[in-house]
DNA sequence: CTAGGGGTTGGAGCGCACTCTAGGTCAAGC
DNA sequence: GCTTGACCTAGAGTGCGCTCCAACCCCTAG
């Protein structure tokens, strides 16, 4: 495989790819006789795991040392057990904090929806704008 | 409230406040005798508002759209409404991701225990580190 | 009357994570 | 033989969202 497919395969872009392998992130795979990079499966599975890592929002430093743990060999997977478990727990911090966020946004749309049904309603006081309270029970700001 | 306090209160830091009153996104709020920035309860849910539509990933940029269309007043909350209701459905499925992603993480995790536990089993391949694809059957990476 | 602690301004600087550019090589098809 | 297109390199540039700085002002307490 060659880079273009590998980042059609891991959805990172082409320089991105490159990128990631300069600074350590992937290493440097075989080359043909070209000298273009030839990708393998298991630096396919390695980049969706990174895809993974960077979607719940590691931060590249971060996936570095879990990169370089992964490279210092089968010792060091405590270290990485230990590094996955604090991020699985963060990830799961941020899920229930988004969660809350969304509360928050019902909230907020159902106000607009009330006062836009009551296109001429007695008070139409926008949810955003100014002070509402005492209108409604609910805190919708 | 002068702007400490209104940034214990939001979560925001001064500079960043000022940021943001800067860029338009804060209304500039009244000053004291000696031109110090006081702020109210309507700032104040402003700011909370914001601070989770921040939380949810929104941009600045689109932030201000919904800022400059609170500023024009009553007439934008259907467009406001749409606003909300499109970046619900953005979090909500960030959310699925995210979760998805923690399933993988469990996945991984788990491989790394059993790998632990058999700490000196026959076959002690990390999960990360190349091949391990016919040793159990779940797609870990 | 002076020191300290908050506040003010405009503008520069920063860290992150890419993203793009210029100039080049190589292999295949017309 | 020439063009096309995918790839290569080193290094510069970009966009976002702050964050910090210098120089200044004002109020209060000792």
């Amino acid at each position: 495989m060659r880079i273009a497919e590998f980042a059609r395969a891991t959805g990172f872009p082409v320089d991105t790819l490159r990128y990631y392998e300069k600074i350590g992130l992937i290493d440097p795979p075989l080359r043909d006789s070209a000298g273009h990079r030839v990708y393998g499966d298991a630096e396919l599975r390695w980049a969706e795991f990174l895809h993974r890592l960077k979607t719940t929002g590691m931060s590249i430093s971060e996936m570095l040392v879990y990169a370089d743990a992964r490279a210092a060999g089968d010792h060091t997977a405590p270290e990485r057990a230990d590094m996955l478990r604090a991020h699985r727990a963060e990830v799961a911090a941020r899920v229930a904090e988004l969660r809350e966020c969304l509360s928050v946004l019902d909230t907020k749309i159902a106000t607009y929806e009330a006062m836009m049904s009551d296109a001429k309603g007695p008070d139409h006081a926008a949810p955003d704008h100014r002070d509402q309270s005492g209108a409604r029970p609910q805190a919708a700001e």
